[in-house]
DNA sequence: TCTGGGGTCCTAGGACCC
DNA sequence: TCTGGGGTCCTAGGACCC
């Protein structure tokens, strides 16, 4: 069996956990630059605010229904979601933390009952952390997924904790679920469906395989298969990343190659870090950049430069030199620019990759970087950095921040005593 | 005025080989 | 009129996830 617990409506729970007049209240936050809604306590749902909601559309509604709105604390975020993981991981030998608020089980040599563990488990979360999670459990992921979603629906019926263990209930939770909502259907597939009349997901099952592999590919017959409770979707392993990337919308358009370079040079540094962190070294570099697609009436441009790198690297210093490179070919003048990114690809381990005949390793750079990444954790993000990167932290629009109540000495939260 | 960010996997088609 | 056959590798773009 594999369980799938999953926080519900994790931002906006993170928000309430050391703000707890929040409970009970609509709460959403925002994305960076506060530009779209990103997560919504259920109050907020009820208010009929969409998901990806911009915010600037919807601030009339904030108001009417006195809801409490915060900017994007990703700080906070991470750290409780660790908190819960550690959690969570000490339930099973195997476990695949699958996004931020979500984590896969494999259940086996359980004697305990199912619910019972899965409640308790809930009950420890929200105990230890504030979070509350729902837990579905089912002979496979995909059902697991389903069951979490009965879980969260149904809270006060299930107490947050959805078992399938029977057939019989393996075709009701189908017949209950609509095609869009199945874990690995998306907006197309799901379009695509419903024209020939598959509107939920025991309909879905019911499909002809060949149908399936045609026309949605081995993913769509994988998921069939595994929704009619042949396991195919495995955990898997965590594995280091295979692409890193750092893209901004910028709070105003940039006009000039000098403000387009600081970010680019910044957005470098941070994909180089992550890249560090994971002792990768990267082979391919894209930079790209986006004209404002909202202001229809200005020149559109978009483009991207692709750079293969002579040798892997790791080094700020030298992938910032690329990606000014990158950036020079495809920044044009007149053009305002809105949004623009790095992303690095292609990763070789640091210990194992193939040398160049021509080229090597710098060793003094590693270390200089070695010595940067210490500092930095030690004394604060950016307290060591290139000439060419942002003189200032780069401000975006964040009106309503919370604190960093676990992460930093002066947000830790007060207490007062009457 | 304002509209997010970071990932993975799969396939079709091009370029190349003999 | 008619224009082979069988491969591999790479990449861009699509579809999906949170």
């Amino acid at each position: 069996m594999y369980a799938l617990i999953d926080c519900n409506n994790f931002y906006a729970s993170c928000e309430r956990v050391f703000n707890p007049a929040l409970n009970g209240k609509p709460v959403v936050v925002l994305s960076n630059n506060d530009g779209c809604v990103i997560a919504r306590s259920n109050e907020a749902k009820v208010c009929g605010i969409p998901m990806g909601a911009p915010a600037f559309e919807y601030k009339q509604v904030f108001e009417q229904n006195n809801i409490y709105v915060f900017s994007a604390n990703f700080t906070l975020y991470a750290d409780l979601s660790n908190r819960v993981m550690t959690i969570i991981s000490e339930y099973s030998p195997e476990h695949e933390i699958y996004s931020i608020d979500e984590c896969f089980l494999k259940l086996t040599g359980l004697f305990e009952d199912l619910t019972t563990y899965g409640l308790k488990l809930r009950n420890q979360v929200l105990k230890s952390t504030g979070i509350p999670v729902s837990v579905g459990i089912a002979p496979t992921k995909s059902l697991a997924k389903v069951a979490n979603r009965i879980a969260k629906k149904f809270t006060e019926k299930t107490g947050g904790c959805y078992v399938i263990d029977t057939e019989e209930k393996r075709i009701k939770a189908l017949k209950w679920t609509k095609v869009d909502d199945v874990w690995g259907i998306g907006r197309r597939n799901a379009q695509k469906l419903k024209s020939i009349d598959v509107n939920t997901a025991y309909d879905f099952c019911q499909l002809n395989k060949s149908w399936v592999l045609k026309n949605m590919t081995i993913v769509g017959e994988r998921l069939q298969d595994d929704l009619n409770g042949k396991p195919t979707l495995d955990m898997e392993p965590l594995e280091p990343r295979q692409s890193i990337a750092t893209t901004r919308t910028f709070e105003t358009d940039y006009h000039t190659f000098e403000e387009l370079r600081e970010r680019i040079v910044t957005f470098t540094v941070s994909c180089a870090e992550k890249l560090r962190h994971q002792h990768s070294l990267c082979n391919t570099l894209t930079v790209f950049v986006e004209s404002n697609r909202f202001k229809e009436d200005e020149d559109q441009y978009t483009n991207q430069a692709v750079i293969n790198l002579p040798y892997p690297t790791s080094s700020s210093i030298e992938l910032a030199e690329f990606a000014l490179q990158g950036l020079r070919s495809v920044f044009k003048k007149g053009i305002g620019y809105k949004r623009a990114g790095v992303i690095l690809m292609n990763f070789v381990s640091e210990n194992e990759y193939q040398q160049s005949l021509f080229y090597k390793r710098n060793e003094k750079q590693a270390h200089l970087m070695e010595t940067i990444d210490k500092i930095n954790s030690k004394l604060g993000q950016q307290k060591v950095r290139l000439a060419s990167q942002d003189q200032k932290i780069h401000k975006m629009r964040q009106e309503r921040l919370s604190p960093n109540y676990t992460t930093n000495l002066n947000d830790i939260i007060e207490i007062k005593a009457e």
